[in-house]
Order: structure tokens, then sequence, then C-alpha cells
DNA sequence: CTGTCATCTCAAAGCGTTTTCAAATCTGCC
DNA sequence: GGCAGATTTGAAAACGCTTTGAGATGACAG
């Protein structure tokens, strides 16, 4: 049934349906509801390439994620961003669209989506220092809005971010009030920008105490379970081995509890550790303290709010960037204790 | 840049122009090499939607997923299941277009896909006993292929499984070996699909020893970390407590690895665990020996090859259904070992 | 030189919408 | 009854591509 058909049964041009359909004002209120109840009956929808052509828009959504999990995109964090962001555009009838891409194709994915008019718009995931998509994107005229922020840039573009420097260095201005001196800093990788931030907010807390940073104790790299494990093995095993670990995702702070395992340490004990949790729904552990004490941000959260800015850069193409900055929340959990005196 | 300036500048027809850019035989080779090069300098590309409205094809194919995690969709599984079919679609020119929709809208999702033609066919995820979408996408005749099986129906559809009862009857034949005979089942929820098969395997093994399932010993639900930490205290506190755990997801067994670290139990001494492990991407622990005793199977590849089951099902339209069975690998870690003697 | 065939090119008709511009119909008022 | 103005409707032109059916052109044989 397309929209010929559907006026022909109503006896109606196809002007006056579609205008009927699209709650245009000059139809008369019987002939809309006429017009709505057949749409109705007979299971009547627009055909959206056809819609798409004659509008120009496509009412989709495009993600571009390189293939590899080297920039830290196909991960249990990614899944949740995605959920999040897919709730905004089914509210608001925008389809999602996601484009994996070998690892240096991202720009051409970029160029690509704008000139086969695919998107109105899309989102940006994990920027890194300097990160060149966005002056391309700029460039392009596509709307788009960043997951994070890229430091070194003087655009001005919308983003929604995490304050990474600060909850880091709040949470290790409360490591360091445990009486922790020699924390470790198991990051992401030091290309990508929230790694950076978090790394300063830490070295500033140190700082603040006349501590110098020991480059020793900060290890950055992709964040996965066997990094954590690694990384803490590494720096359990030395003269003096850190009394606590700020670590950057959730799946790697595990691998360092398993570390802590092996080595016969307990966690919150013998050895502190905090980590961010992006709040991923599959791996809250309910109402009681939590195993680990955290800096927290509900990433699915994040998709929501970022999808919506993106949205509504594009319904109001005049109005200027927003930036959106989060403030994370502390958790305390079971995972941080005083220092032990030694 | 359309084709209509295109052809202009290069004074030839749209019609000849389009013919050299989609490889037609009947366009002199120099032609075409001379469309070729100005597309290339022109930086043309096809506009997807006049494309699709001409052709009747769009490109995209389509995931529907429940916006709760009630059904295990929005999971670390579902990110590398992602990344793989993105790979295929990358690769064959496809889209792929992703639809978070409440959770009870899946059926409606489907017809408005196929109504608005925004989609060639989909993929099912997650699919449950008898499930409902399988004959109705049929009727729709829309394309789709199912990660998984649906036991129940009658019904001749293409889909992609791992063998789940086999794997999960291997796996409790090896804890039987070892001398257990107290094994839990920490499964997905009872509707699902997978979840069954893998409770049929695990009894059939047991029916085949001699021995009679015992319902306490069997526990279903969301797969979080936090349902296999709750679950295996509980178990654990029993009176006669399982000496060995077969679960069915990585996650949930990182919760149960959390419970018997709190009762003190040592993993793969004191108490066996196997689980399910699906390879996702930034959980592999490296090349030493894995934590956990598994059954083995990529999700990723899965996804990969789904993805290439319904492109070609969309390509031949005349062909029959496809079923592809996965066998899953038993992988020894270090969480198994001999039952202890008491 | 003509006719035949193969090769190459094109104008125009779709595809299913929205939207512009014009026309028809109604309303109220003198 | 006629007319201005408001209200409703409709025919046709876009949107950017593919594809059909037919027309040039050139080569070659008779």
């Amino acid at each position: 049934m397309n929209l010929k058909e559907l006026s022909a049964k109503l006896n109606l041009s196809q002007t006056t349906v579609s205008r009927a359909l699209n709650g245009y004002p000059e139809v008369k209120e019987e002939t809309r509801r006429r017009v709505l109840d057949a749409a109705e009956r007979y299971n009547y929808l627009p055909n959206a390439r056809a819609k798409g052509l004659a509008t120009g828009r496509s009412h989709a959504i495009g993600h571009v994620i390189p293939i590899s999990s080297k920039h830290e995109m196909v991960n249990p964090i990614f899944g949740d961003f995605i959920a999040g962001a897919g709730e905004t555009y089914s509210k608001c009838g925008y389809e999602m669209l996601i484009s994996v891409v070998e690892d240096d194709q991202a720009e051409e994915a970029y160029r690509s989506l704008k000139r086969r008019a695919v998107v109105d718009g899309v989102i940006v995931h994990g920027p890194r220092k300097d990160d060149p998509r966005i002056p391309l994107l700029q460039d392009l005229d596509l709307p788009f809005v960043v997951h994070g922020r890229a430091s070194g840039l003087a655009l001005d573009y919308s983003w929604l971010d995490v304050n990474n420097r600060r909850s880091f260095q709040r949470a290790t201005e409360f490591l360091l009030d445990l009486g922790h001196r020699r924390i470790a800093l198991l990051n992401g990788l030091e290309a990508m920008d929230f790694a950076s931030r978090r790394r300063a907010g830490y070295e500033r807390a140190l700082a603040d105490r006349g501590i110098n940073p020991d480059p020793g104790l900060e290890i950055s790299g992709e964040m996965t379970e066997a990094m954590g494990y690694r990384g803490a093995l590494d720096l359990l095993d030395r003269a003096m081995p850190p009394t606590a670990f700020l670590v950057s995702s959730m799946i790697s702070a595990l691998g360092v509890r398993r570390a802590l395992e092996d080595r016969g340490l307990r966690m919150g004990a013998d050895v502190s550790v905090i980590t961010h949790d992006d709040a991923l729904s599959y791996f809250t552990t309910g109402a009681d303290v939590p195993l680990f004490t955290s800096t927290r941000s509900s990433v699915r959260d994040a998709g929501r709010q970022v999808a919506q800015m993106l949205i509504d850069g594009i319904n109001t193409p005049d109005a200027p960037p927003q930036q959106v900055l989060l403030e994370a929340e502390l958790m305390v959990g079971r995972s941080t204790g005083p220092a032990p005196t030694d």
C-alpha cells in the first residue's frame, strides 16, 4: 500500500492525504480523520526512502566505529552507550546506523556517509588528542556531537564528557587521605583524550600533597582484563609495590583483583583499588555495598543525552554548539581501606 | 555533485554515466574510464536514498533489540556480535541499522521496518522457545536469519547456532570424570532457547551416569555478575553444597568466583567452575592457560557468519533456508580440578 | 551502395514521497 | 445575488537515481 493507492481508495489527491498524515493545518478535520483511519486500516506507512528523497532528511544517525578494539570502541561500554542512544532515537523517530570500518578508514566513512546522504548526523566516539575527525566533520558540514572531548583543538563544537580530571583527582585525594603514598595508575591508551585527563587529575592531586608522580607507577594500555592483571602483577612484584591502584576501567579492575588474589593480597585491606565505573547495566551488583570503590558515571545515560543533543542540533542548525560536562560520583565500596602501616 | 551534474561535465547522458559506474557491459571501455576518473575527481557517490528508491533495495540490515537487558541483548555479547556482523556488512556494502525498542514493541518494529522499506532483511537475536517473531517474519516476507534457534517451531528458516546441548553435555561429563557429583547449573533465563538446550545437555550427561538431576542445583536468571555471585553464595551455604558449577556466561562466572573468594574457597581446587566463553575480544587473557575452563565459541565470528548468510539469502531469494551448527570447543583452564574427597 | 548487425548512447518513464502554485469551494456580508 | 476572503483541495514538479525502449553510429559483407 503506497500513497497513490491510499489516496485512490479515499478519492482524494496524494497531496491532501500527505498533508493530513503529516499534520498540516490546511486540511479539514473530518478529512484528516478519514485519512488517518484509512491509513490505520490499510496499514499504511510512508516509504522511508521516498520520504527521505523528497525531504532531504534521512532521519538516521551514524556511529562509525573502528573494527579493532584498539581504540576501545567495540567493548562493553559501547553496548551500553548504544542502548542509551537508541532509546532516544526510537523516541524521536530516528534510526541508528552503525558503520564498522577498518581502523584507518574512519574518515573515509564519514565522507561516504555524508556524500551518499545516508545520515543526518553522526556521533563521534573515543576522541583522541587533536582528533582529526572533528575538523573534518566541521568541514563536511555534517552535524555531530562528540562523546568526550579532544583537547588541543581550538574549535567550537558540541560534546558531552565526564569531568575525568576532577573525578580522578578526587579519587586520588581519597586514597591519599587514607594514607596511601604509592598509588599506581592503570590508565587507558595515552592517545585517548580521557586517559590524559585522568592522568592530569591524578598527578595534580599528588602534586598538591607534595608527592612527585613516579612514572614507574603509571601504566597505560588497552583496557582489557589481561592488561589489569599483567600490569598489577608487574607492579606488585617490584621492590616497593604500590599500596593502591587507580584503574580506568571496571574490566581492568577485575584483572587487578585477580592479580591481588594470585599474590595472596586482600583487596581493600592489603591493597586498595579504585576504578572508574561506567555503571554498565549487567555489572551492577545490586543494593549492597559495591565491590569496588569507584568514580561512577552512567554511560547509558550519556548515550541518551548525546543523542538528544545531536537531534536538537539537527533540528536547529543555527543554534550554537552545546557542551555538557558531567560530574562522576565517588562511590565508596569495599575495595579501599587505610594504607597498611609498614 | 549529483549524477546530473556529473554527466553534464562529461557531456554524457545520465544513463551512460550510471551504466559506466555500475559496471554494465554495454559501455565502451574508454568511456567507462573517463566516467570513473571524473567520479573520483569530483568525489561523486550516488545518493543512497535515490538509489534505494530506484532499485527497491536499501542495502541495510536491521537488528531489533529490546531496550531492557531482560532478554540479555544489551550485554557484552551484543557488542562483539555486532562487531562481527559489521565487518561483513562493510565488506559487502551494507549498512547496519539498530533499532532499540520497548520490550513489547519488537514485533511492531519489524512490521514498521518492512512497511517503510527501511531494510532488506533483519537478524533475530536471542530466540525464545516458540518465538513468535519467526512466523511473523515469514509472514511479512522479510528475509531474516536467527542467531540461535527456536525449538518448538516446525518451520524451515535460516539460523546459526552453537551446539549448546552438546557443549554443556561435554562440560558436565568432564566434571563427572573429575569425580564431581553435585554439579550446579547457573543458567540463563529459562525462556531463552539456548538456556533450555544447555540444561538438556547437562541433565542428559547426569542421567547417562545414573545421577538424578537435583532441581535445587539449577538456577536460571539474567546472566549478570550479581546473579552469579548471589546464586553461588546461596548454593554454597547449603548443607550439601555443590563441588562444581556450570555457568552459562563469563560475566556470571566472575560473580561465582567472587562468591568462592568470599567463602574462602579456591577455584579449581575446592570448587570447580566451567563457564561458557563467547571469546569476547576484551576478555581474552592472552597466551597463557586461561583462568576458566570453558566451552568456547566466538560470538564475533558468529556475527560475521550470520550476516553473510543473510546477505546471501537476500541476493538469492529462492534459495532454501540455511542452517549452521557450530561446535563449541572445550578449553581446559585453571578453574577445574578433581572433586575434593570428603 | 545498401542492408545487417553490433556497439554505444540517449530521452524519458518510473520509484513514492513532499511541496509549490493554482484552482475550487465555502462563508459571511452588503 | 454577488463578491472578497478564508478554507480546502488538487495537478504537477521536484528529489536523484535506474532502467526501458529506441535511436545513432560504425563496421562489414554482399
